[in-house]
Order: C-alpha cells, then sequence, then structure tokens
DNA sequence: TATGAATGAGAATTCATTCAT
DNA sequence: TATGAATGAATTCTCATTCAT
C-alpha cells in the first residue's frame, strides 16, 4: 500500500478515470470506513457511495463485503512488511534491526492510522473459512518478525527453539499493537517515543530497566 | 468463571429455582456465544435458546445485547483481576510478584478460554457511550497493571514517570494478550511454558535473550 | 366518574385498604395514563405501576386491556351525562337548557381534562367487536343529546324528523367536541367563553352572527 | 384521491413501469390499510403486501412507517383543501360560499371514504415530533375554513376577532368532522343532504330552526 | 387473594446481495 | 460495463397475557 494517497496525476486525462483508478478509489474508500467504523458497522451502501460507484460495480470488482475486507487487509499487511523490510537489511546489528524495525512499524501506524486499523481490528476473527483466511493475513506479519529474530539468534551464536522464536515474536508483535493504540489515539505523539519504549523494554527487560538501565543506543532525553 | 462472585444467596428458600440461577445460566450461555461468534455475529435468539429461556426473559434481566455484553466484560474484568491479585501480594520480590501475575494471568486463559475471548474481542469497539465502557473496563485492566509495575519500580528505588509506566503496561499487557492466542489455539499448552516465555523477555530483555541468558527462576530446560 | 379525585377517607384503617379502593385506584391510574399516552402508547405495566398493583391483579380485575379502557370511557360517560343531565331540568326554556348544557359540557372538559381526553380519544376505533362497544359507549352521549332536542323540539311546537333530529345533535356533539380541545390545550381559558362562542353559533346561526346579532342572553362583554 | 396530485411523469419511457408507479401504489396501500385498521394495528408487512412490493422497498420509498402516515395525511389534507378552494370563489355571496364548502366537503368523505378515516384519526396524536406534524396538518384546514370564515365576516361588514372567528371555524369543522361519519357509516346517504342539514343550522342557527325557519337556499322539502 | 417470573407472537427496521435494463 | 430498483432473511426489542407459588 504504498500507493496509499497516491493522487493519480493532477490532471486527470480524459472525463473518464482509468479502470485501475476504479480499484484504488474503492479500496482508498473501504480502508477509511472500515477504519472507521469497524467491519460489523460498515454497509456496502457506505463504501459504494464514498467510492463514487454503485453497489453491483462495487460487488463486481470484489464479489462480498467479507472478500473486500481480506483484500484490504491483505494489501495493507503487505505495506506493512515491505515497510519494515525496507529499512531493516540483514547486514545490519542486530539491535539496529530491532531499532530501524520498531521504528518503521510505529511510524507506519501513525502514517496511515487508518490502515493500521483495518488490521488491528480483525484480531479477533472467528467465521469459518473467511476467518481462516483474515487471521493467515495477520500470521504474515507473525511469520515476517519471527524470521527477523531468528536470524538475529543465529548470528549471535545463540539458536533458538521454533516455539521459542514463535514466543518472542508473538510478544513482540503484541506489546507493539498494544502500544500502537497510544499513537491512534493521541496524534501528536511521535512514534520514535514509542518505539524507544520498547526498545527500552525489549533490550533491557524490566529487570534492567527498574535498576535504571536504558539501551544504549538512544540517550534518555534525546530523541 | 461460573464459580466468581457467586454469592449463594443467603439462604435459598425452597424448591423453587432462585432466581439468580436465571442470571448465571445468562451469563455462561452469552460468554459462550460471544466468545464462539463474536459481539455481531451473535444474535439475542441463540443466547436465548442456549440459555434455555425466552427472549423476553432475557430482555428482562438485561435490557439490551450491548448491556448484556457489557456485563459479560464486566464480570470477566473483574474475575481476571481478582485471579491476579489474589496471587500477587505487595511483600513478595518483584520478580516474584511477576511470575506469579503471568502464571496467573495465563492460567485464567487457559481455564476460561471462552470468558477471556469476550475481553479481548472488545479490543476495538468504538461506538458512543457502549464504546466508552468497553474500552474502561478495558483500562480497568490496564491501570491495575500499572499499578502494579509502578509499586515495583518505586521499591527497586528507581520511579519511572507516568508515560513511561503507562507503556511499559501497555505493552506487557499486550504482550500478555498476543500470547494468550497461542493457548486458546492450542488447548494442551501448559500455561506455565507460556509464562515463562515472556518472563524470560521481560526480566532477561532481548539483549540477554540473546546472549543465553534466561530469568533464573526458571531453569532453562524445565518445563 | 363524581368520585374521580376522591381520597378515600384521609386516614386508611388498617394496612390494607379495601377491595374496593382497588378498583378506585385502577381507574384513577388507567384513566390517567390513557389521557397522557392514548390507548396504544399505554401498556398494562405503566397501569399496573401506577396503581401500587401487580399486573395479574389488575387483570384480575377487568379481564383485558380493551376491557379496562371500555371501562374508563363507559364511567366517563356516565358522569358526563350526569354532569349535563343534572342542570338541564326539563322545565326549563329552551334556551336556558342549552346554555346550561354547555356550560356543563365544557366546564366539565376543563375539569376532568383526563376523563374527557380518554373518551375524545376512542373517536375512531375500529376493531371488532370492541370497537363497537366502544362506539356504543359513545353513541351513549349523543342519544342524550339527540332526546334533549327532541324534547325542545316537541316543546318549540315544531317536531322534528329523526335524522333532522339526530343531524342536528351530531353537529352540537362535534363542535363541542371540537371546541373543547382549546379548553384542553391552554388551561386558563374559561368554560363559560367557550360556551357562549358556541351558544351564539346555536342560537343565531352564521347568518345572524355574521350581522352582529349574539344571542340575547349573555352580553357580549359579560362573563 | 389517487387522480389528485397525479403529475403523469412528462416523457413515460419505455415499457418499464415509472418509478411514480411504485409510489401511487404504496399510497393507495397505506391510505386503505390504516383507513381500515388505523395507525397502530397497521403492520408495514400488511401495507407492504397490500401494495404488491417488499418491506425493503417499502421503506426505501418513505423511510419509516411514521413518515408513511404523514405523507398520507399531508396528501389528503391537500387534496381536501383543494376540492373545497376550487368551488368557493370569493366573489361568490357568503352563503353560497358556505353551501358550497360544505357540499364540496361532504362530497369529498362520501367519495374517498378511506382517505377522510386517515385524516380524521390523527384527531389525537401525541408523540413528539411526528405528532407536532399531524396537529400541524390538521390546524391547515381549520387555518383555510379560519379565513373563509374571516372574509366573510369582513364582507358582510362586521368583522369578528381573532377568537371569535377562531372559536367559530373550529366548531364548524367539529360540527362537518362528525357530521361525516354518518356518511362513512351509511354508504346510500347523499352528501347534500347532510351538507343541508349543517347548513341549517349555521344559518338559521339552532333558535330559527326550532320555529320552523330555514335555510331560504334549498327548500325544506326538497332533497 | 396477590404476585414474581415467564413467554408467544409480532413489529419496525436494516443490509448484503442480485436482477432487468 | 454500470446501475436503479428490489428483496430475502435476519435482528433487536416490546407487550398483553398467564402460570406456579
Amino acid at each position: 500500500m504504498p500507493d496509499v494517497n497516491t493522487e493519480p496525476e493532477p490532471a486527470a486525462k480524459s472525463g473518464r478515470t482509468a479502470p485501475t483508478d476504479q480499484g484504488e478509489k474503492i479500496f482508498a474508500a473501504a480502508v477509511s470506513i472500515f477504519a472507521e467504523h469497524g467491519y460489523h458497522k460498515t454497509s456496502m451502501d457506505e463504501i459504494a457511495e464514498a467510492a463514487g460507484i454503485s453497489k453491483p460495480t462495487l460487488y463486481a470488482y470484489l464479489g462480498s463485503k467479507a472478500e473486500l475486507y481480506r483484500m484490504c487487509m491483505r494489501r495493507v499487511t503487505e505495506a506493512l512488511i515491505e515497510a519494515i523490510s525496507s529499512v531493516v537489511s540483514e547486514d545490519l546489528p542486530i539491535e539496529e534491526q530491532l531499532w530501524r524495525g520498531l521504528n518503521a512499524f510505529f511510524s507506519f501506524v501513525a502514517r496511515f492510522r487508518d490502515e493500521w486499523r483495518v488490521l488491528y481490528q480483525q484480531v479477533v476473527w472467528q467465521e469459518g473459512p473467511a476467518g481462516d483466511e483474515a487471521v493467515a493475513t495477520r500470521r504474515l506479519l507473525l511469520d515476517n518478525v519471527t524470521e527477523l529474530l531468528g536470524r538475529a539468534a543465529v548470528r549471535q551464536g545463540n539458536p533458538l527453539g521454533t516455539d521459542e522464536l514463535r514466543g518472542l515474536s508473538t510478544a513482540l508483535v503484541g506489546a507493539a499493537e498494544s502500544l500502537s493504540e497510544g499513537l491512534i489515539d493521541h496524534p501528536g505523539q511521535r512514534p520514535e517515543d514509542t518505539s524507544r519504549q520498547l526498545m527500552n523494554l525489549l533490550w533491557q527487560g524490566l529487570g534492567g530497566l527498574l535498576h535504571g538501565e536504558v539501551w544504549p543506543g538512544v540517550s534518555p532525553a534525546g530523541t
């Protein structure tokens, strides 16, 4: 979703927007409204209207409400993973990777609030096959983080078990998700501050933190 | 949770089923179904049927679907907080408090799966007054954890700022919530294992963990 | 319904109100609430509560909501007819009878607003047997007025046909009913003023009125 | 009333039923059923079925039951006022105006029974905004009559006070409404007869009538 | 007798989804 | 292709009425 907010060329050629734009308009509208009202309280009428098309057209493109939502999730997930991956190169020191990753994540949340909310909402979605897919979408993010940590562990010469790794990344993602709410609720808050909070916890652990140790990578007062 | 908060009615009169039983039946059914289908996909018909009563009776007891859900949340929250508070006494060493708290939490989740899911679902509920209450309910949990950490920090001689504390507890709760999903999905999994994973992360930090340090309270190989 | 507002002896004998009082309480409550909300928007719960009894007791007394309403109507109708009849004695001059009757009617309306509204509401009630009875109750009033006019006509030596009489009384009652709304809406308004307006119209006719003739019985400026 | 206000759609396109037809069908059905059962005992299901459409369609057109009823009232009121106004031209003698007006009114009632009943029912409607509108609708009729009488009074060189005028028209409308019931109940009855009855009362007054005087415009024996 | 508790039947309203054009 | 119009299927909530005690 690096395309979000992409205004399709200042001057639209003719009177008709290209077919692809249709799709973009739909997604933009859907994401915005899903984020605002949640899946269930969002009606297809709303989306159609916001997208400036008719409902039958909407259905022609996506087939069903659930499918549309899933598509939104998929796009957002991909964009988020891309946003993180692009700044976390394997050859950086592990701390640096972590720091950059967190920063990328919280920046994404702060910048694409609606997109993030669409993702966050589906945390608990339990409806048969549709839900499975939704869960799978979410797992994608987790897999990426797990892989990241796995590589890091190996590099530190201390390979962890699969379960161990999974647990760590699950915890990490959960912590990040939870903190993201603060960014959503207080638009003024700076993503770096949130990153640092989490980085401190992750790197020093509570044990260290309570003894006044913080992650040396950022000065407590620095930004 | 059927056992929590059940005041056994000072004197059970005669053979007539005590009115409270109805209430319990309703809550049991509601929690179970809300957990299964989520708030929106759950109909009052379903709950009434599961509770073995008629819909009007259901409404007589709880007033409205939203109210019923809120009541469920409130009960579960209280039970959860009670479960944690009862094992975390202030005079214990801070590590011990943390360990016991996590254990109590994950045990609760494992034991009262449905109850926990009801709570977890409301993560994203943004509808006027009903939503406000839902958010408040959730905040209660967070407040308790924050207070816990606050006391701990003070005891360690390193009082943290409000924001700092809030951030830590938010992260902690998020991590725990996230890990709880594993317990839900794999009923065989032992809560202690999950606790230990998180304890390790919390106490040693990722930094330590990756160097093979684990929380000394549990042996790395121990189950 | 001369009993309306009759507070059943300052000191209720024992702890239990006499059974008859039950009935009165019920009617008082019913009339008040029917008047306030109308038949359909009034619930039996409301009436029971206002009467200070339980719903089963309410049903024990009256059998059904429709029956209760009909009883209310019947009582009010009788009270109204009594109020009018008691001041219209046959041996008075016809004009005087008319004037007194109108005055009695509008005074009743002004004094027993709720009671009157119960009667007025059922103007259009068309539900099989229940409605028939309701219409019959209303007809009672009309019959009385018709009879009044009939006697008057005979005394004036100009007996009118049945249809003619019926038409006149129907018109008269309708006019009075319609004017009663003003009394209901403006509690300060004096019943005599309304009576005089109608008396002028009835006695002089529009033809006369428009030429400045008024019923000589009351001076235009007088009360 | 199906004929009133029907703008025949500038150009009926093809074989597709014009959308307006739906609207007409709905109104026809609604008026008929509201007249039959009254507002409260009428269900939207009934109306939808009678109109040969589905409930959602019904809602798409009118929004809500109350709104639908209000629309019906409005239409009927307008039609009635139009029916009367169209025959009462200001330059006619006052008697003639009155006579024609009454005739138009009773003819309307006789011809559009259901329509009239819809209007007559709302006499007592006291629920917030919906009720306000209902009362306003009724007042419209009253205002028109008041204005009529006002002009007449002025022309007769005897202008009446506002209250006086209002009282007269209120009485007149009430009398007419009341008499209309006879036309409803006895379909065979001729509107002119009812008009004449009321005209006699209005023009001669009871005083005159009882002395055998009748409005000279119609012969006493004439039908 | 009096009632706390329960309910069958129904009512308004909404929404994802699909024709006919 | 794109859509105005239509709907089947629910869903929340209410109320007159009745048992069991």
